[in-house]
DNA sequence: CGGCGGCAAATGTGATCACAATTTTGGGTC
DNA sequence: GACCCAAAATTGTGATCACATTTGCCGCCG
């Protein structure tokens, strides 16, 4: 088995060769590993609707793999709180309540600040021009009206900078955080476009440039508390 | 199979009443959860050494039951950073290193404060005589030298308050940092002994007793503070 | 006596089957 | 036409088997 070469996301995939191509062996990764990486990045950018549900089994069909790596795969996510193991033990994308939103918020603002402080002392230039493309790229995906693309690069963003940090713990925190609004935020996105979006990127930049740790500290802040109360306020009117 | 407890629940009829420890709600419980569930005591009330390496198949005999469970148990504990999975494939108790703690302990501090203040006016008078009672389970456990007593009633302690809060998503967070330092503090304790341990929680319960928002936050910062100084001292001199 | 190679045991991973519980569906009754 | 109940399909859970990789042990050769 281990088909599951170049499916893409939710689109039906064509029929490929059964037999395994060992063409990547190079990267020791395991199926359920593989599966993980696919359904976290549908997860984060927002591939997958929350509410809606998803079965073992039908994303073994979906994916070409037995349905083994797939509940390995799951019950990770689940643990993530990416996913959502309902009582009735069907597992679904969790809905955003006003409550968790808020949570999240405070999370955040109380982790990511002190791991873009913690990232700055080890920012090179070369890591700062790489930030500042990757800036770039939000602006070009926000003018374009590429939601998933501002989303992949806005994490990247985000991302880039505290992976720095070397602070693995933290960052696995914080990760945990992204992938339970991923999907909102692609939600909220979805509904109001792109276009209007301001982050505080480029204080945050000026900062790094500047070595200035409560600027960057600041920014990243501020980047957040303007993101989420934009989202917050777009969806969290009408349920809650 | 599933033997487990003794009790053989049949998976028919929801057996009721079988564990009057932690109280939650355990109506339907799958196999893998109970797995899952005594493997969370063990490391979190420190049953497994870090460093030592547990084996699915070890696990799954010593349990009675097949390694179906025990391979969705352990997955999941891997993803709460409870167990680390080594690039062999092996799966161990992780380590502790000086990062890794420091980390920690920062998370704590952002976090746990805030989940006080926002339980404090949630608090019964009836809530706060249990956490009293708790509190000389605690002083009762370090005068008799009974290192896993006092562990299982400090995080009793803890999450009885941080649980009135009512914001899962970040007891959530704060129940995944306490696994990742579970073992830890149970080497550091072991070593030196619960007679010496002298924390904050009487400041915390004179807080709650007069609504004193500021003075639970600060209570439980220097609880956290005094508590991972004391055990963060005693090893990591040693090796982190 | 110590390093080295190879063979056996142990282990993680994936697939498949069986079963219980839940959901969906279809037909029949009022 | 609405409601209800039974049968069928769907789904999660657990067990077992097969296989590749890793670990550990033991004897061999230097």
């Amino acid at each position: 088995m281990k088909r599951l070469a170049g499916v893409s996301a939710s689109a039906k995939t064509s029929q490929a060769s059964e037999e395994p191509r060992d063409s990547e062996r190079i990267v020791g990764l395991t199926t359920h590993e593989e599966v993980y990486r696919r359904l976290r990045q549908q997860i984060l950018y927002g591939g997958i609707k929350p509410g809606s549900a998803v079965t073992l089994r039908g994303l073994a069909d979906e994916l070409g793999v037995s349905s083994m790596p797939v509940r390995e795969a799951v019950r990770r996510l689940i643990a993530e709180r990416a996913l959502l193991l309902q009582d009735n033990r069907r597992v679904m994308v969790p809905p955003m309540t006003r409550d968790t939103f808020e949570q999240i918020l405070f999370a955040r603002r109380a982790l990511e600040p002190e791991l873009a402080a913690r990232a700055l002392p080890k920012l090179t230039k070369k890591d700062i021009a790489a930030i500042e493309a990757t800036d770039m790229a939000i602006d070009r995906a926000m003018r374009a009206g590429d939601t998933e693309g501002y989303m992949r690069a806005n994490h990247q963003f985000h991302f880039s900078i505290y992976r720095k940090s070397e602070a693995w713990t933290l960052v696995a925190l914080v990760e945990s955080i992204w992938l339970q609004f991923g999907p909102f935020m692609r939600t909220a996105y979805g509904r109001i476009g792109t276009s209007t979006i301001e982050d505080h990127h480029e204080f945050a930049l000026a900062a790094m440039n500047k070595g200035d740790v409560q600027g960057l500290r600041s920014a990243i802040d501020a980047d957040i508390g303007q993101g989420m109360g934009f989202i917050g306020e777009a969806i969290l009117t009408r349920a809650g």
